[in-house]
DNA sequence: ACCTGAACACCGTTCAAGT
DNA sequence: ACCTGAACACCGTTCAAGT
C-alpha cells in the first residue's frame, strides 16, 4: 500500500547551500514559513481537513497537493492512488473514536452502548466523510484493533463467540446507517453551498394530502426529531433483542 | 426537475423527406434499426443497465449518451443534471420492490418482515447501484408511496403513530446497511475487473494472531457466513425489541 | 535526490452553430 | 425543431525533464 518505509524517518534532508534547492527553500520559507516535508501523515490529515472544510467532492489530488504546497506527482511518491488516501482518511477517523477497555464493572450492554455511541459521534463529527464508510469495509489498523477489542470484551462477559460476532455486526450496521442518514435531513444536491436547501421535514409536509397522508402526519417523527434519540431507540431495540436471547438460552429454551 | 412535459408525448416527429434530417434518419435506420426517440424513461433504464453492467463509476453522461446513440447535449434537454439521472435511477430501483398491500390476516410483524426482505432483495439485485442510497434519502414517487403504505399498515395493526414511524426508520436503516455492506465481503479496490480480489474472510484469517486473535477466530461469523441469515438475525433482534415494547405498553408498564 | 510542467485520457456542463 | 462538435474548467495518473 504505502510506499514510505524508512525514508519517512528522515525529517530534514541535507540541502547543499547555494544550490537551487537551497534557494528554493529560502524563498518558500519567505512566503510560507519553514518548509515542512510531505509525509503520509500530513497528506492524510490535510485530506481530512479538506474534506471537513469543503466536502468529499472537492477533494482532488490537485487540491490536496496545492494545500500541501506541492504538485500531484509528489503525492504519488508517497501513496499509490487516491483510493489509498481515502482508506487512510477513513482509518484516521476511526482512530479518533475512543474505543477503550472500560471499567471492569461495566455490563456487556454498557460496553456495546458506549462503543456504538462513541463511534457514531465520531462519524457524525465528520459528516462530509461519512460516505467513505459506505463504500468499503474499513480494515486499517485502527478499525481492526477496535473490532478485535470489542469482540474480546463481549466474550469476556460470557456471550458466545457466535452471538458476539453477530451482535457486533448488527450494531455496526446500525451505527453506519444512522451516521449516513442523519445529515440527509437537509437536501444538499451537489454543492452544499447551493442556496435553496429544503429540509426533508418540510418536503414531507408539502406533499399532496390525499396521496401521502401518513407521511404528512408523521413528518416530524420520520425525519429524526432528535437523531441521537432515534439512534438510541434503534440501539435499544437491538440490545433488548439480544437480552431476550441470552435469557432464553440460559433457561435452556434455545 | 424534469424538463419533459407535453413534448414527450409526440413519439414520431415530422421529417421533411429529402432534408438532411431525413437522410440522417435513413442512414441511422441502416446501421441501428429504426430511430428510437430519447425519453426520460429510456435514459433512466439505460443508465440503470449501464450501472448494473459496468459499475457506478463508469456511468458518465458521455457513456450514457453514446449508449443511447446521441450526444450529451440531448441528455440535458431532457434532464437537468447527472444527479437528476441518479435520483431517477434510485426511484426506479425502489419501484422494482413489490411493496404491496398484503393479505388481511398478516400480523404487523409479518408485514414489516416482508417489506424489509423484499426491499433488501431488490437492492442486492443491483449491487453496483446500492451506494446511490447512501448519499441521499430517496424521495421519488415510488419511495414515497412505499413509505406511506407501510406506515398505514403498521398503524392499522394498532401500533401508535410514533412507534410506527420509529420502527420503519430503524428497519430501513437496517436494510440499507445490510445491502451496503453485503457486497463488501469482497475487496474491490477501484474497478471490479481488477484481478486480485481478496475476500474479507481470507484477509481476517491472514492477520497477525497475537494482535487480532478474535478477528481470526471469528472470521467466518464476521463476514456474513450467509448474508440473508445475518440480515434476518438483525431484523429479528429489532422486531423482538418492538414486541417487548408493545407488550409492556399493553400491560400499562410504559 | 527531489520536484516540476505538461501531457494523456477522461469528467459534467454549456455554447454557438449546424441542418 | 432538433441535434451536433467544440469548448470550458475540471478530474486521476504518469511522463520526461528540470534543478
Amino acid at each position: 500500500m504505502n510506499k514510505d518505509s524508512a525514508e519517512e524517518v528522515a525529517v530534514e534532508w541535507p540541502v547543499p547551500p547555494g544550490s537551487p534547492a537551497w534557494w528554493q527553500a529560502r524563498s518558500d520559507a519567505g512566503r510560507a514559513g519553514r518548509r515542512v516535508p510531505v509525509t503520509v501523515e500530513r497528506i492524510v490529515s490535510t485530506a481530512l481537513a479538506l474534506i471537513d472544510r469543503e466536502g468529499l467532492q472537492r477533494l482532488s489530488m490537485r487540491n490536496l497537493a496545492a494545500e500541501l504546497g506541492t504538485g500531484t506527482t509528489t503525492l504519488y511518491r508517497h501513496l499509490a492512488s487516491k483510493d489509498e488516501v481515502l482508506a487512510l482518511v477513513a482509518d484516521e477517523i476511526i482512530g479518533e473514536a475512543q474505543i477503550e477497555r472500560p471499567m471492569s464493572d461495566a455490563s456487556w450492554r454498557q460496553v456495546i452502548e458506549d462503543v456504538a455511541r462513541s463511534l457514531r459521534e465520531t462519524l457524525v463529527s465528520h459528516p462530509n466523510a461519512v460516505p467513505l464508510f459506505a463504500v468499503s469495509v474499513p480494515v486499517g489498523p485502527n478499525a481492526l484493533r477496535a473490532r478485535n477489542l470489542v469482540l474480546g470484551l463481549l466474550r469476556g462477559h460470557g456471550l458466545s463467540p457466535k452471538l458476539s460476532a453477530d451482535v457486533l455486526v448488527a450494531v455496526l450496521h446500525h451505527v453506519l446507517a444512522s451516521a449516513l442518514l442523519d445529515p440527509m435531513v437537509e437536501f444538499r444536491v451537489g454543492e452544499p453551498s447551493n442556496p435553496p436547501t429544503l429540509s426533508l421535514r418540510d418536503f414531507y409536509r408539502g406533499l399532496a394530502p390525499d396521496t401521502y397522508p401518513e407521511l404528512i402526519e408523521l413528518a416530524d417523527q420520520l425525519t429524526g426529531n432528535s437523531p441521537e434519540k432515534e439512534f438510541d431507540f434503534g440501539l435499544s431495540l437491538l440490545l433488548d433483542g439480544v437480552e431476550l436471547r441470552i435469557e432464553r438460552s440460559s433457561r435452556g429454551i434455545d
